[in-house]
RNA sequence: GUCCCUAUCGUCUAGUCGGCCUAGGACACCGCGCUUUCAAUGCGGCAACACGGGUUCGAAUCCCGUUGGGGACGCCA
Protein backbone atom coordinates (compact mmCIF):
# COMPACT_ATOMS: atom_id res chain seq x y z
CA UNK A 1 0.00 0.00 0.00
CA UNK A 2 2.39 2.57 -0.56
CA UNK A 3 0.83 5.87 -0.76
CA UNK A 4 3.51 7.08 -3.26
CA UNK A 5 2.37 5.45 -5.99
CA UNK A 6 0.42 7.64 -8.33
CA UNK A 7 -3.03 7.48 -7.71
CA UNK A 8 -5.21 5.39 -10.87
CA UNK A 9 -8.81 5.21 -10.32
CA UNK A 10 -11.59 4.14 -12.69
CA UNK A 11 -15.16 4.57 -13.56
CA UNK A 12 -16.09 1.11 -15.42
CA UNK A 13 -19.94 1.61 -16.34
CA UNK A 14 -21.78 -1.38 -18.39
CA UNK A 15 -23.23 0.33 -21.74
CA UNK A 16 -26.52 -1.18 -20.95
CA UNK A 17 -28.85 1.81 -20.14
CA UNK A 18 -29.07 5.44 -19.34
CA UNK A 19 -26.46 6.43 -16.89
CA UNK A 20 -28.35 7.31 -13.37
CA UNK A 21 -27.68 9.25 -10.60
CA UNK A 22 -26.16 6.62 -8.61
CA UNK A 23 -23.70 5.95 -11.49
CA UNK A 24 -22.77 9.34 -11.79
CA UNK A 25 -22.22 10.12 -8.18
CA UNK A 26 -20.10 6.99 -8.53
CA UNK A 27 -17.89 8.50 -11.28
CA UNK A 28 -17.90 11.63 -9.25
CA UNK A 29 -16.24 10.12 -6.12
CA UNK A 30 -13.51 8.46 -8.56
CA UNK A 31 -12.34 11.79 -10.15
CA UNK A 32 -12.56 14.34 -7.12
CA UNK A 33 -10.34 11.39 -5.50
CA UNK A 34 -8.04 11.00 -8.42
CA UNK A 35 -8.07 14.87 -8.44
CA UNK A 36 -7.59 15.57 -5.10
CA UNK A 37 -4.41 13.52 -5.45
CA UNK A 38 -3.47 14.20 -9.04
CA UNK A 39 -4.03 11.36 -9.93
CA UNK A 40 -5.40 9.84 -13.55
CA UNK A 41 -9.22 9.31 -13.99
CA UNK A 42 -9.77 6.41 -16.38
CA UNK A 43 -13.25 5.49 -18.72
CA UNK A 44 -13.32 1.99 -18.83
CA UNK A 45 -16.47 0.25 -20.90
CA UNK A 46 -17.57 -3.32 -19.11
CA UNK A 47 -19.61 -4.65 -21.58
CA UNK A 48 -19.06 -8.46 -21.49
CA UNK A 49 -23.35 -8.64 -21.20
CA UNK A 50 -23.08 -8.92 -25.08
CA UNK A 51 -27.20 -9.12 -24.46
CA UNK A 52 -27.54 -6.35 -23.23
CA UNK A 53 -24.78 -3.86 -23.99
CA UNK A 54 -25.69 -0.87 -26.63
CA UNK A 55 -23.16 1.64 -28.31
CA UNK A 56 -25.81 4.33 -27.76
CA UNK A 57 -25.56 3.58 -24.54
CA UNK A 58 -21.96 4.30 -24.76
CA UNK A 59 -22.41 7.70 -26.60
CA UNK A 60 -24.56 8.69 -23.95
CA UNK A 61 -23.01 7.83 -21.43
CA UNK A 62 -20.07 9.64 -22.41
CA UNK A 63 -21.65 12.60 -23.26
CA UNK A 64 -23.22 12.86 -19.45
CA UNK A 65 -19.95 12.73 -18.30
CA UNK A 66 -18.79 15.52 -20.63
CA UNK A 67 -21.39 17.57 -19.64
CA UNK A 68 -21.03 17.38 -15.95
CA UNK A 69 -17.27 18.05 -16.03
CA UNK A 70 -16.39 14.85 -15.33
CA UNK A 71 -13.66 14.85 -17.51
CA UNK A 72 -11.18 11.85 -17.67
CA UNK A 73 -7.81 11.70 -19.06
CA UNK A 74 -7.16 7.89 -19.80
CA UNK A 75 -9.68 5.16 -21.67
CA UNK A 76 -11.99 4.56 -24.24
CA UNK A 77 -12.24 7.81 -26.38
CA UNK A 78 -8.88 9.50 -25.00
CA UNK A 79 -6.24 6.22 -25.33
CA UNK A 80 -3.73 5.52 -22.82
CA UNK A 81 -1.25 2.67 -22.73
CA UNK A 82 -2.95 0.42 -21.06
CA UNK A 83 -5.49 -0.12 -23.70
CA UNK A 84 -8.16 -1.04 -25.24
CA UNK A 85 -10.27 -0.11 -23.02
CA UNK A 86 -13.44 -1.67 -24.16
CA UNK A 87 -13.37 -5.12 -22.03
CA UNK A 88 -15.20 -6.78 -25.08
CA UNK A 89 -11.94 -6.33 -27.15
CA UNK A 90 -10.02 -7.31 -24.49
CA UNK A 91 -11.12 -11.08 -24.94
CA UNK A 92 -7.50 -12.52 -25.84
CA UNK A 93 -6.33 -11.12 -22.59
CA UNK A 94 -8.81 -12.95 -20.19
CA UNK A 95 -8.03 -16.32 -22.33
CA UNK A 96 -4.63 -16.06 -21.52
CA UNK A 97 -4.74 -15.56 -17.80
CA UNK A 98 -7.76 -18.32 -17.48
CA UNK A 99 -5.36 -20.93 -19.22
CA UNK A 100 -2.75 -20.33 -16.86
CA UNK A 101 -4.53 -20.44 -13.98
CA UNK A 102 -6.17 -23.72 -15.18
CA UNK A 103 -2.12 -24.51 -15.91
CA UNK A 104 -1.50 -23.98 -12.26
CA UNK A 105 -4.90 -26.09 -11.28
CA UNK A 106 -6.17 -23.06 -9.31
CA UNK A 107 -8.89 -22.80 -11.10
CA UNK A 108 -11.05 -26.37 -12.51
CA UNK A 109 -13.65 -26.96 -15.61
CA UNK A 110 -16.88 -27.72 -14.45
CA UNK A 111 -19.37 -29.45 -16.20
CA UNK A 112 -22.56 -28.94 -14.45
CA UNK A 113 -25.59 -27.14 -17.32
CA UNK A 114 -26.78 -24.30 -16.04
CA UNK A 115 -30.03 -26.37 -15.42
CA UNK A 116 -28.46 -28.80 -13.38
CA UNK A 117 -26.79 -25.88 -10.94
CA UNK A 118 -30.57 -24.32 -10.83
CA UNK A 119 -32.25 -27.17 -9.80
CA UNK A 120 -29.44 -27.81 -6.98
CA UNK A 121 -30.24 -23.96 -6.21
CA UNK A 122 -33.65 -24.48 -5.65
CA UNK A 123 -33.34 -27.48 -3.55
CA UNK A 124 -31.34 -25.89 -1.67
CA UNK A 125 -33.70 -23.24 -1.18
CA UNK A 126 -36.55 -25.21 -0.41
CA UNK A 127 -34.35 -27.44 2.32
CA UNK A 128 -33.69 -23.26 3.97
CA UNK A 129 -30.42 -23.98 3.02
CA UNK A 130 -27.70 -21.17 1.87
CA UNK A 131 -27.83 -21.53 -1.69
CA UNK A 132 -23.38 -22.69 -2.55
CA UNK A 133 -21.89 -24.75 -5.43
CA UNK A 134 -21.83 -28.33 -4.39
CA UNK A 135 -18.22 -28.63 -5.56
CA UNK A 136 -19.33 -31.20 -7.08
CA UNK A 137 -16.70 -30.96 -10.32
CA UNK A 138 -14.33 -29.49 -8.31
CA UNK A 139 -12.04 -33.09 -8.17
CA UNK A 140 -12.85 -34.90 -11.16
CA UNK A 141 -10.35 -37.84 -11.69
CA UNK A 142 -8.39 -36.44 -14.86
CA UNK A 143 -9.70 -39.89 -16.90
CA UNK A 144 -13.04 -38.59 -16.39
CA UNK A 145 -12.65 -34.87 -17.66
CA UNK A 146 -10.45 -36.30 -20.42
CA UNK A 147 -13.26 -38.58 -21.58
CA UNK A 148 -16.02 -35.47 -21.21
CA UNK A 149 -13.45 -33.17 -23.29
CA UNK A 150 -13.43 -35.87 -26.16
CA UNK A 151 -17.54 -36.20 -25.80
CA UNK A 152 -17.54 -32.57 -26.86
CA UNK A 153 -19.25 -31.61 -23.32
CA UNK A 154 -19.34 -27.59 -22.87
CA UNK A 155 -17.55 -26.51 -19.53
CA UNK A 156 -16.97 -23.18 -17.47
CA UNK A 157 -13.91 -22.48 -15.82
CA UNK A 158 -14.33 -21.59 -11.94
CA UNK A 159 -11.61 -20.38 -9.52
CA UNK A 160 -10.69 -22.90 -6.96
CA UNK A 161 -11.97 -21.34 -3.54
CA UNK A 162 -8.96 -21.79 -0.86
CA UNK A 163 -10.17 -22.41 2.69
CA UNK A 164 -9.90 -19.85 5.50
CA UNK A 165 -10.96 -16.22 5.39
CA UNK A 166 -10.52 -13.81 2.57
CA UNK A 167 -10.68 -9.39 3.72
CA UNK A 168 -9.90 -6.26 2.97
CA UNK A 169 -9.65 -2.96 4.56
CA UNK A 170 -12.10 -0.53 2.69
CA UNK A 171 -11.70 2.50 3.14
CA UNK A 172 -15.57 3.47 4.07
CA UNK A 173 -16.43 0.09 5.24
CA UNK A 174 -13.39 -0.74 7.35
CA UNK A 175 -12.16 -4.44 7.68
CA UNK A 176 -14.53 -6.61 5.80
CA UNK A 177 -13.58 -10.25 5.96
CA UNK A 178 -15.83 -13.50 5.84
CA UNK A 179 -15.36 -17.21 5.96
CA UNK A 180 -14.62 -18.49 2.35
CA UNK A 181 -16.78 -21.65 2.87
CA UNK A 182 -19.59 -19.16 2.46
CA UNK A 183 -18.27 -18.25 -1.40
CA UNK A 184 -19.27 -20.57 -4.04
CA UNK A 185 -16.15 -21.18 -6.57
CA UNK A 186 -16.45 -18.09 -9.29
CA UNK A 187 -17.06 -18.86 -12.30
CA UNK A 188 -14.47 -17.06 -14.71
CA UNK A 189 -15.42 -17.93 -18.23
CA UNK A 190 -18.83 -19.21 -19.03
CA UNK A 191 -19.27 -22.34 -21.62
CA UNK A 192 -18.93 -19.70 -24.72
CA UNK A 193 -15.90 -19.27 -23.43
CA UNK A 194 -16.36 -15.87 -22.78
CA UNK A 195 -15.68 -14.22 -19.29
CA UNK A 196 -17.55 -12.94 -16.50
CA UNK A 197 -17.23 -10.04 -14.79
CA UNK A 198 -15.70 -11.03 -11.79
CA UNK A 199 -12.48 -12.32 -14.10
CA UNK A 200 -12.78 -9.01 -16.25
CA UNK A 201 -12.68 -6.76 -13.23
CA UNK A 202 -9.40 -8.26 -11.59
CA UNK A 203 -7.47 -8.71 -14.80
CA UNK A 204 -8.32 -4.97 -15.70
CA UNK A 205 -8.08 -3.40 -12.59
CA UNK A 206 -4.51 -4.75 -11.68
CA UNK A 207 -3.40 -5.05 -15.44
CA UNK A 208 -4.62 -1.13 -15.65
CA UNK A 209 -2.69 -0.28 -12.51
CA UNK A 210 -5.65 0.60 -10.32
CA UNK A 211 -4.91 1.57 -7.17
CA UNK A 212 -8.30 2.73 -5.62
CA UNK A 213 -11.54 0.86 -6.73
CA UNK A 214 -14.33 3.42 -5.65
CA UNK A 215 -17.44 1.59 -6.81
CA UNK A 216 -21.36 0.92 -5.41
CA UNK A 217 -21.51 -1.33 -2.29
CA UNK A 218 -23.60 -3.92 -3.99
CA UNK A 219 -20.31 -5.17 -5.35
CA UNK A 220 -19.13 -4.97 -1.78
CA UNK A 221 -19.69 -9.57 -1.45
CA UNK A 222 -17.99 -9.67 -5.16
CA UNK A 223 -14.48 -7.53 -3.81
CA UNK A 224 -13.86 -11.14 -1.70
CA UNK A 225 -14.78 -13.36 -5.16
CA UNK A 226 -12.22 -10.81 -6.80
CA UNK A 227 -9.21 -10.60 -3.67
CA UNK A 228 -9.50 -14.33 -4.05
CA UNK A 229 -8.92 -14.07 -7.83
CA UNK A 230 -5.95 -11.47 -6.93
CA UNK A 231 -4.59 -14.15 -5.13
CA UNK A 232 -4.54 -17.01 -7.49
CA UNK A 233 -3.56 -14.46 -10.15
CA UNK A 234 -0.21 -13.97 -8.35
CA UNK A 235 -1.81 -10.03 -8.19
CA UNK A 236 -1.58 -7.07 -5.36
CA UNK A 237 -5.07 -6.21 -4.61
CA UNK A 238 -5.87 -2.32 -5.21
CA UNK A 239 -7.32 -0.50 -2.35
CA UNK A 240 -11.49 -0.69 -2.42
CA UNK A 241 -13.81 1.92 -1.31
CA UNK A 242 -17.68 1.19 -1.60
CA UNK A 243 -20.38 4.11 -1.56
CA UNK A 244 -23.68 3.19 -0.32
CA UNK A 245 -26.31 3.07 -2.38
CA UNK A 246 -28.79 5.92 -3.06
CA UNK A 247 -32.32 5.50 -2.12
CA UNK A 248 -35.51 7.07 -3.17
CA UNK A 249 -37.65 9.16 -1.00
CA UNK A 250 -39.86 5.45 -0.40
CA UNK A 251 -36.10 4.03 1.17
CA UNK A 252 -36.42 1.87 -1.95
CA UNK A 253 -33.50 1.50 -4.32
CA UNK A 254 -33.81 4.52 -6.66
CA UNK A 255 -35.48 3.90 -9.90
CA UNK A 256 -37.65 5.69 -13.14
CA UNK A 257 -40.67 5.44 -10.74
CA UNK A 258 -39.44 8.15 -8.23
CA UNK A 259 -39.15 10.19 -11.30
CA UNK A 260 -36.56 11.89 -13.06
CA UNK A 261 -32.98 9.62 -12.08
CA UNK A 262 -31.06 10.11 -15.81
CA UNK A 263 -28.47 12.24 -15.78
CA UNK A 264 -30.10 12.89 -19.20
CA UNK A 265 -33.10 13.51 -18.05
CA UNK A 266 -32.06 16.37 -15.50
CA UNK A 267 -30.53 17.91 -18.75
CA UNK A 268 -33.37 18.36 -20.58
CA UNK A 269 -35.03 19.52 -17.89
CA UNK A 270 -32.74 21.93 -17.74
CA UNK A 271 -30.44 21.56 -14.46
CA UNK A 272 -27.09 22.77 -14.44
CA UNK A 273 -24.28 20.70 -14.22
CA UNK A 274 -22.29 22.44 -11.48
CA UNK A 275 -26.02 22.35 -9.07
CA UNK A 276 -25.89 18.43 -10.02
CA UNK A 277 -22.50 17.60 -9.15
CA UNK A 278 -22.60 19.83 -5.81
CA UNK A 279 -25.90 18.01 -4.93
CA UNK A 280 -24.70 14.96 -5.10
CA UNK A 281 -21.32 15.38 -4.12
CA UNK A 282 -23.19 16.10 -0.77
CA UNK A 283 -24.90 12.70 -0.62
CA UNK A 284 -22.98 10.83 1.12
CA UNK A 285 -19.97 12.80 1.78
CA UNK A 286 -19.20 16.00 3.64
CA UNK A 287 -16.70 18.70 4.24
CA UNK A 288 -14.69 18.46 7.26
CA UNK A 289 -15.90 22.26 7.97
CA UNK A 290 -19.58 22.91 8.80
CA UNK A 291 -22.31 25.83 7.33
CA UNK A 292 -21.39 26.29 3.59
CA UNK A 293 -22.54 23.88 1.15
CA UNK A 294 -22.42 25.35 -2.37
CA UNK A 295 -19.09 24.40 -3.90
CA UNK A 296 -17.63 24.47 -6.87
CA UNK A 297 -16.22 21.06 -8.27
CA UNK A 298 -12.58 22.42 -7.60
CA UNK A 299 -13.34 23.75 -3.93
CA UNK A 300 -14.81 19.48 -3.43
CA UNK A 301 -11.71 18.40 -5.01
CA UNK A 302 -9.50 20.20 -3.38
CA UNK A 303 -11.46 19.31 -0.26
CA UNK A 304 -12.74 15.72 -0.63
CA UNK A 305 -11.71 12.42 1.26
CA UNK A 306 -13.06 9.06 1.15
CA UNK A 307 -12.60 8.91 4.75
CA UNK A 308 -15.09 11.15 5.45
CA UNK A 309 -17.83 9.25 3.21
CA UNK A 310 -20.59 7.77 5.41
CA UNK A 311 -21.36 4.08 5.05
CA UNK A 312 -25.19 4.21 5.37
CA UNK A 313 -27.34 4.48 2.32
CA UNK A 314 -28.50 8.27 1.63
CA UNK A 315 -32.04 9.01 0.33
CA UNK A 316 -31.88 11.50 -2.84
CA UNK A 317 -34.02 14.42 -2.09
CA UNK A 318 -35.37 16.50 -5.57
CA UNK A 319 -36.68 19.37 -3.21
CA UNK A 320 -33.02 20.06 -1.89
CA UNK A 321 -31.45 19.30 -5.76
CA UNK A 322 -33.81 22.13 -7.01
CA UNK A 323 -32.87 24.68 -4.21
CA UNK A 324 -29.34 24.15 -5.17
CA UNK A 325 -30.12 24.28 -8.53
CA UNK A 326 -32.12 27.45 -7.77
CA UNK A 327 -29.05 29.13 -6.07
CA UNK A 328 -27.23 28.49 -9.09
CA UNK A 329 -29.21 29.73 -11.83
CA UNK A 330 -29.50 32.45 -8.94
CA UNK A 331 -25.44 33.18 -9.42
CA UNK A 332 -25.83 32.91 -12.80
CA UNK A 333 -26.20 35.65 -14.99
CA UNK A 334 -29.17 35.95 -17.47
CA UNK A 335 -26.98 36.60 -19.81
CA UNK A 336 -24.74 33.30 -20.04
CA UNK A 337 -28.01 31.21 -19.33
CA UNK A 338 -29.38 32.35 -22.16
CA UNK A 339 -27.33 30.63 -23.97
CA UNK A 340 -28.31 27.30 -22.27
CA UNK A 341 -32.12 28.45 -22.24
CA UNK A 342 -32.72 29.81 -25.32
CA UNK A 343 -33.76 25.89 -26.66
CA UNK A 344 -36.94 26.26 -23.97
CA UNK A 345 -38.16 29.34 -25.48
CA UNK A 346 -37.72 27.93 -28.62
CA UNK A 347 -39.61 25.59 -28.50
CA UNK A 348 -42.49 27.29 -26.31
CA UNK A 349 -42.64 29.81 -30.02
CA UNK A 350 -41.70 32.40 -27.93
CA UNK A 351 -37.73 32.85 -29.95
CA UNK A 352 -37.15 32.08 -33.47
CA UNK A 353 -34.99 28.92 -34.10
CA UNK A 354 -31.70 30.34 -33.84
CA UNK A 355 -30.70 29.54 -37.52
CA UNK A 356 -33.88 31.32 -38.51
CA UNK A 357 -32.95 34.45 -36.56
CA UNK A 358 -31.66 37.46 -38.04
CA UNK A 359 -30.25 38.66 -34.92
CA UNK A 360 -29.67 35.76 -32.76
CA UNK A 361 -27.00 38.15 -30.55
CA UNK A 362 -29.65 40.54 -30.14
CA UNK A 363 -32.13 37.77 -29.04
CA UNK A 364 -29.66 36.08 -26.71
CA UNK A 365 -29.39 39.89 -25.23
CA UNK A 366 -32.51 40.83 -24.10
CA UNK A 367 -33.37 37.23 -23.68
CA UNK A 368 -30.92 37.28 -20.77
CA UNK A 369 -32.33 40.23 -19.38
CA UNK A 370 -35.72 38.51 -19.38
CA UNK A 371 -33.90 35.79 -17.64
CA UNK A 372 -32.95 37.91 -15.46
CA UNK A 373 -36.29 39.69 -14.45
CA UNK A 374 -37.73 36.23 -13.65
CA UNK A 375 -35.37 33.88 -13.02
CA UNK A 376 -35.86 33.50 -9.18
CA UNK A 377 -39.37 31.99 -9.55
CA UNK A 378 -37.86 28.94 -11.20
CA UNK A 379 -36.13 25.48 -9.52
CA UNK A 380 -35.12 24.56 -13.38
CA UNK A 381 -34.77 26.27 -16.81
CA UNK A 382 -37.36 24.17 -18.55
CA UNK A 383 -39.65 26.64 -16.56
CA UNK A 384 -38.46 29.60 -17.47
CA UNK A 385 -41.05 30.50 -21.09
CA UNK A 386 -43.76 29.76 -18.12
CA UNK A 387 -42.34 31.65 -15.83
CA UNK A 388 -41.83 34.67 -18.61
CA UNK A 389 -45.55 35.42 -19.45
CA UNK A 390 -45.24 38.62 -17.43
CA UNK A 391 -43.69 39.53 -20.29
CA UNK A 392 -44.94 38.55 -23.24
CA UNK A 393 -48.22 39.05 -21.82
CA UNK A 394 -50.09 35.69 -21.80
CA UNK A 395 -51.67 34.41 -18.64
CA UNK A 396 -49.59 32.41 -16.19
CA UNK A 397 -50.10 29.14 -16.40
CA UNK A 398 -49.54 28.21 -12.98
CA UNK A 399 -47.40 25.14 -12.66
CA UNK A 400 -47.99 24.67 -16.54
CA UNK A 401 -44.97 22.89 -17.81
CA UNK A 402 -44.73 24.23 -21.35
CA UNK A 403 -48.31 25.72 -21.70
CA UNK A 404 -47.81 29.16 -23.55
CA UNK A 405 -50.64 30.25 -25.48
CA UNK A 406 -48.95 31.09 -29.37
CA UNK A 407 -51.24 33.67 -29.98
CA UNK A 408 -53.27 34.59 -27.00
CA UNK A 409 -54.54 38.21 -26.54
CA UNK A 410 -52.48 40.00 -23.70
CA UNK A 411 -54.29 39.05 -20.52
CA UNK A 412 -55.77 41.15 -17.53
CA UNK A 413 -55.96 38.98 -14.22
CA UNK A 414 -59.04 39.28 -12.25
CA UNK A 415 -56.23 40.42 -9.31
CA UNK A 416 -55.28 43.34 -11.46
CA UNK A 417 -58.52 44.39 -12.41
CA UNK A 418 -59.91 44.70 -9.11
CA UNK A 419 -56.64 46.58 -8.05
CA UNK A 420 -57.71 48.89 -10.78
CA UNK A 421 -61.65 49.09 -9.81
CA UNK A 422 -61.29 52.41 -7.29
CA UNK A 423 -61.39 55.42 -8.63
CA UNK A 424 -58.02 56.46 -7.44
CA UNK A 425 -56.45 53.36 -8.34
CA UNK A 426 -57.92 54.16 -12.26
CA UNK A 427 -56.91 57.98 -12.10
CA UNK A 428 -53.31 57.01 -11.32
CA UNK A 429 -52.98 54.51 -14.31
CA UNK A 430 -54.87 56.92 -16.65
CA UNK A 431 -52.67 59.39 -15.83
CA UNK A 432 -49.29 57.34 -15.94
CA UNK A 433 -50.91 56.34 -19.67
CA UNK A 434 -51.57 59.97 -20.88
CA UNK A 435 -47.66 61.12 -19.90
CA UNK A 436 -46.81 57.53 -21.72
CA UNK A 437 -48.22 58.26 -25.03
CA UNK A 438 -46.92 61.93 -24.92
CA UNK A 439 -43.19 60.21 -24.94
CA UNK A 440 -41.46 59.36 -28.17
CA UNK A 441 -39.18 56.94 -26.06
CA UNK A 442 -39.79 54.95 -22.97
CA UNK A 443 -36.85 53.33 -20.70
CA UNK A 444 -36.24 53.01 -17.11
CA UNK A 445 -35.36 57.32 -17.02
CA UNK A 446 -38.32 57.69 -18.52
CA UNK A 447 -40.45 55.90 -15.94
CA UNK A 448 -38.55 57.12 -12.85
CA UNK A 449 -39.76 60.71 -14.42
CA UNK A 450 -43.24 59.70 -14.69
CA UNK A 451 -43.18 58.27 -11.67
CA UNK A 452 -42.78 61.86 -10.64
CA UNK A 453 -45.23 63.24 -12.84
CA UNK A 454 -47.82 61.02 -11.41
CA UNK A 455 -47.43 61.16 -8.02
CA UNK A 456 -47.84 65.41 -8.42
CA UNK A 457 -50.89 64.99 -10.02
CA UNK A 458 -53.13 62.30 -8.20
CA UNK A 459 -51.24 62.93 -4.83
CA UNK A 460 -50.92 58.88 -3.77
CA UNK A 461 -47.77 57.45 -3.16
CA UNK A 462 -46.36 54.49 -2.34
CA UNK A 463 -48.59 51.04 -2.99
CA UNK A 464 -51.29 53.26 -3.97
CA UNK A 465 -49.38 54.89 -6.61
CA UNK A 466 -47.33 51.52 -7.76
CA UNK A 467 -49.79 49.20 -7.59
CA UNK A 468 -52.32 50.76 -10.28
CA UNK A 469 -49.65 51.28 -12.81
CA UNK A 470 -48.37 47.59 -12.05
CA UNK A 471 -51.97 46.54 -13.21
CA UNK A 472 -52.24 48.59 -15.97
CA UNK A 473 -49.03 47.98 -17.67
CA UNK A 474 -48.42 43.96 -16.51
CA UNK A 475 -52.27 43.05 -16.34
CA UNK A 476 -51.16 41.16 -13.32
CA UNK A 477 -50.72 42.36 -9.56
CA UNK A 478 -47.04 41.01 -8.93
CA UNK A 479 -44.38 40.57 -10.77
CA UNK A 480 -40.53 41.52 -11.46
CA UNK A 481 -39.41 45.16 -10.59
CA UNK A 482 -41.13 47.72 -12.78
CA UNK A 483 -38.39 50.07 -13.78
CA UNK A 484 -36.68 47.09 -15.29
CA UNK A 485 -39.25 45.35 -16.85
CA UNK A 486 -40.27 48.43 -18.92
CA UNK A 487 -37.02 48.39 -20.77
CA UNK A 488 -37.81 44.57 -21.23
CA UNK A 489 -41.12 45.81 -22.89
CA UNK A 490 -39.72 48.22 -24.96
CA UNK A 491 -37.00 46.76 -26.17
CA UNK A 492 -38.71 43.97 -27.25
CA UNK A 493 -41.22 45.15 -28.87
CA UNK A 494 -38.46 46.19 -31.22
CA UNK A 495 -37.21 42.77 -31.44
CA UNK A 496 -39.74 41.42 -34.14
CA UNK A 497 -40.04 38.09 -32.23
CA UNK A 498 -42.55 35.15 -33.17
CA UNK A 499 -44.67 36.04 -30.63
CA UNK A 500 -44.77 40.10 -30.29
CA UNK A 501 -43.93 41.45 -27.11
CA UNK A 502 -46.70 44.31 -26.49
CA UNK A 503 -44.66 47.69 -26.41
CA UNK A 504 -45.63 49.74 -22.86
CA UNK A 505 -48.00 51.92 -24.81
CA UNK A 506 -49.91 49.52 -26.59
CA UNK A 507 -49.89 47.35 -23.07
CA UNK A 508 -51.63 50.37 -21.77
CA UNK A 509 -53.69 50.87 -24.33
CA UNK A 510 -55.20 47.29 -24.14
CA UNK A 511 -55.30 47.15 -20.36
CA UNK A 512 -57.28 50.13 -19.95
CA UNK A 513 -59.72 49.59 -22.78
CA UNK A 514 -60.29 45.85 -21.05
CA UNK A 515 -61.92 48.09 -17.76
C1' G B 1 -33.24 -19.35 4.95
C1' U B 2 -27.75 -18.25 5.48
C1' C B 3 -24.06 -14.55 5.33
C1' C B 4 -22.49 -9.40 5.10
C1' C B 5 -23.38 -4.23 5.84
C1' U B 6 -26.06 -0.32 8.24
C1' A B 7 -29.05 2.79 12.13
C1' U B 8 -28.56 11.17 14.78
C1' C B 9 -34.33 16.06 13.10
C1' G B 10 -39.32 14.37 7.45
C1' U B 11 -34.51 14.48 4.14
C1' C B 12 -28.83 15.25 3.52
C1' U B 13 -25.54 15.36 7.43
C1' A B 14 -21.72 17.32 11.83
C1' G B 15 -20.45 14.60 15.87
C1' U B 16 -13.22 11.43 14.22
C1' C B 17 -9.20 9.84 21.47
C1' G B 18 -16.37 8.64 25.54
C1' G B 19 -16.88 14.50 28.88
C1' C B 20 -16.48 21.31 25.33
C1' C B 21 -23.59 18.10 22.93
C1' U B 22 -28.97 21.90 27.36
C1' A B 23 -26.70 17.36 19.93
C1' G B 24 -24.44 21.84 15.28
C1' G B 25 -25.39 23.04 9.94
C1' A B 26 -28.30 22.57 5.23
C1' C B 27 -33.10 21.40 2.55
C1' A B 28 -38.33 21.27 3.47
C1' C B 29 -42.07 23.49 6.65
C1' C B 30 -43.91 27.70 9.82
C1' G B 31 -43.40 32.92 11.60
C1' C B 32 -41.29 37.86 11.31
C1' G B 33 -38.52 41.74 8.73
C1' C B 34 -37.03 44.20 4.05
C1' U B 35 -39.65 45.58 -0.61
C1' U B 36 -44.98 49.18 -4.49
C1' U B 37 -46.25 43.50 -5.28
C1' C B 38 -44.47 38.41 -6.09
C1' A B 39 -40.00 35.95 -5.99
C1' A B 40 -35.21 36.38 -4.06
C1' U B 41 -32.93 37.74 0.57
C1' G B 42 -32.19 38.54 6.16
C1' C B 43 -33.69 36.90 11.04
C1' G B 44 -36.25 33.45 14.15
C1' G B 45 -39.08 28.81 15.17
C1' C B 46 -40.48 23.51 14.83
C1' A B 47 -37.81 19.04 14.71
C1' A B 48 -33.44 13.63 15.94
C1' C B 49 -29.19 10.31 19.07
C1' A B 50 -34.51 3.22 16.88
C1' C B 51 -35.28 0.09 21.49
C1' G B 52 -33.33 -2.83 25.74
C1' G B 53 -29.31 -4.23 28.56
C1' G B 54 -24.36 -3.55 30.07
C1' U B 55 -18.99 -1.04 30.73
C1' U B 56 -17.80 3.85 33.01
C1' C B 57 -17.50 9.07 37.74
C1' G B 58 -19.55 10.15 32.80
C1' A B 59 -22.07 7.26 26.28
C1' A B 60 -25.06 9.81 20.41
C1' U B 61 -19.95 8.16 20.87
C1' C B 62 -17.51 1.41 23.51
C1' C B 63 -19.78 -3.97 24.09
C1' C B 64 -24.07 -7.44 23.71
C1' G B 65 -29.02 -8.29 22.23
C1' U B 66 -33.75 -6.79 19.79
C1' U B 67 -36.04 -4.28 15.94
C1' G B 68 -35.93 -1.56 11.34
C1' G B 69 -33.38 -0.76 6.53
C1' G B 70 -30.03 -2.32 2.53
C1' G B 71 -27.22 -5.97 -0.07
C1' A B 72 -25.32 -10.87 -1.48
C1' C B 73 -26.01 -15.95 -2.24
C1' G B 74 -26.10 -16.17 -11.16
C1' C B 75 -22.62 -19.27 -17.02
C1' C B 76 -25.71 -10.20 -14.71
C1' A B 77 -22.66 -6.31 -14.01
Amino acid sequence: MDMQKPVRVRFAPSPTGFIHVGNVRTALFNWLWAGRLGGTFMLRIEDTDAERSEARYEEQLMEDLRWLGLDWNEGVGRGGDCGPYRQSDRYGIYREYARRLLDEDKAYRCFCSAEELDAVRQEQAAKKETPLYSGKCRHLPQGEVDEKLRAGAPFTLRLRVRPGTVGFDDLVFGRVEIATSMVSDPVLLRSDGSPTYNFCCVIDDALMRITHVIRGDGHLPNTHRQVLAYEALGFAPPRFAHLSTILGPDGQKLSKRHGATSIEEFRRRGYLPEALVNYLALLGWSPATDGEEIFSADEIKAQFDLGRVVKSPAVFDPAKLDWMNRTYINKTPGEVLAKTARPYFEEAGLVADADADPDPAATDAWLGRVIDLVKTHVDHLDQLPAASGVVYGFADAAGGETAVPPEAPLALEDAARAALAPPEARAVAEEFARLAYGRERLDSESYREMLGGVKAATKQKGRNLYHPIRAALTGRDSGPDLERLIAVYEDGARLGLPRKVASCKERLRAFLAML
